[in-house]
DNA sequence: AGGTTAATTATGCAAGCGTATAATTACGCG
DNA sequence: CGCGTAATTATACGCTTGCATAATTAACCT
């Protein structure tokens, strides 16, 4: 005769579903009140379970961490050449130069989340791991598209070219990326993309305003 | 008669000099260890004071926090500016663009406390204001530079061309520095430097290269 | 149905945090 | 030289943190 009616309900959830229920709520509360603020139980509260469920899903908190940063750089990643699509290899590259500095990829949160985790970058290995799998994730997949660009323009698509050209693009928008999500009220409407498309072009020598829409 | 030897022997010093010892602990401790590591206990154990007198300097954490921070982005601006030295407007932009992605400036360490301020930058109206402020100086003597280039080719350097350019230089500077300090291993060196003058000059429009020595 | 078990909650603990306050002591001044 | 005082140390408090462990319970299986 247990007589406890104040514990607390709750509904078994699959193992995937809970892990990414942590994870969100991990990701939000870093990027709106920063790593700090990401304590174990407000995690857990903001996924609206208990803290001890947090230890049985995630062996410590390191390893949640390195789960919602995986997820976070990764759909970073995608969400961003989602968006890049277009008839020409030139119409594809520029939208996703506007995509790269423009929300919901460039935004206060995502830029937060990216420095919050940074310090984290550095002390652990695994996290190190991640951090040059999704950068040179990136930079790969910028840098093939830069050799379509270049190759329908004719010119020499060679990757000992095309390296220092995606190296260099790819800091453009992470620039930009940065300075619109960290000062957004620094700049104009639509003035960041501009000036990415603007740049791109110049770094490339040849002229992509305009292309997005068109083609 | 008071027998008590074991007390900690000190040295009165003049609050300037405590108060810069404290602060650059501070930058060491978070460049190192992350904000998390940066603890009154461990700020106070690196100056070598107990952790009370930091109380007695700083009223509170979050001001230590802001002075170092201040005393950071400062010395970042003065240390790249102070190497933009040459004959000409364009060697000086060269200088410049190579000393902001190369070290000191450009390094594991500044990246990883300019990250590790970023959160707090968010949720400190006062840390705001000191970013917004390190941001704008630096683009604005960018701006300034670059018109002087402008002006030397006889070209337009009216403040409505100048500051999309300025912007986007700044740009390629930062994601170079970011990620040369981020992913130091990931490039060849003097690898970043080369693209950076090689972008600005692109962006600007004028070949740039070869122009730090010389002239 | 009813027993089993894994999912979930509840509770506790030791360590570390920032801050407050009282006790000491180095050093300048008359 | 000794006195005053500001600089510095010492100690403690309340809170939060991540983690561990025991108690409970929802849902699946036969």
């Amino acid at each position: 005769m247990t007589v406890q009616g104040d514990r607390r309900k709750f509904r078994r959830e699959g193992a995937d579903q809970r892990k990414e229920a942590l994870v969100r709520a991990t990701l939000g509360l870093i990027a709106e009140e920063g790593v700090r603020g990401a304590t174990v139980r407000a995690i857990a509260e903001r996924a609206e379970v208990t803290q001890g469920l947090i230890r049985h899903y995630f062996s410590t908190k390191e390893d949640l961490v390195l789960a919602a940063y995986t997820q976070h750089m990764d759909a970073l990643t995608e969400q961003t050449f989602a968006k890049a699509e277009g008839a020409t290899p030139r119409a594809r590259l520029a939208a996703l130069v506007v995509a790269s500095v423009t929300p919901p990829v460039a935004d206060a949160a995502s830029v937060a989340l990216w420095a919050g985790f940074l310090t984290q970058v550095r002390q652990d290995a695994r996290m190190q791991e991640v951090h040059a799998r999704s950068y040179h994730g990136f930079r790969d997949r910028l840098e093939a598209l830069i050799a379509e660009v270049l190759a329908q323009d004719g010119r020499a698509a060679d990757s000992r070219d095309c390296r220092p050209l995606a190296i260099a693009c790819n800091a453009v928008i992470d620039g930009l990326w940065l300075e619109g999500g960290a000062l957004a009220d620094a700049f104009e409407e639509g003035e960041l993309a501009a000036i990415a498309v603007q740049s791109v072009g110049a770094i490339l020598g040849m002229n992509l305003t305009g292309t997005e829409a068109q083609e």
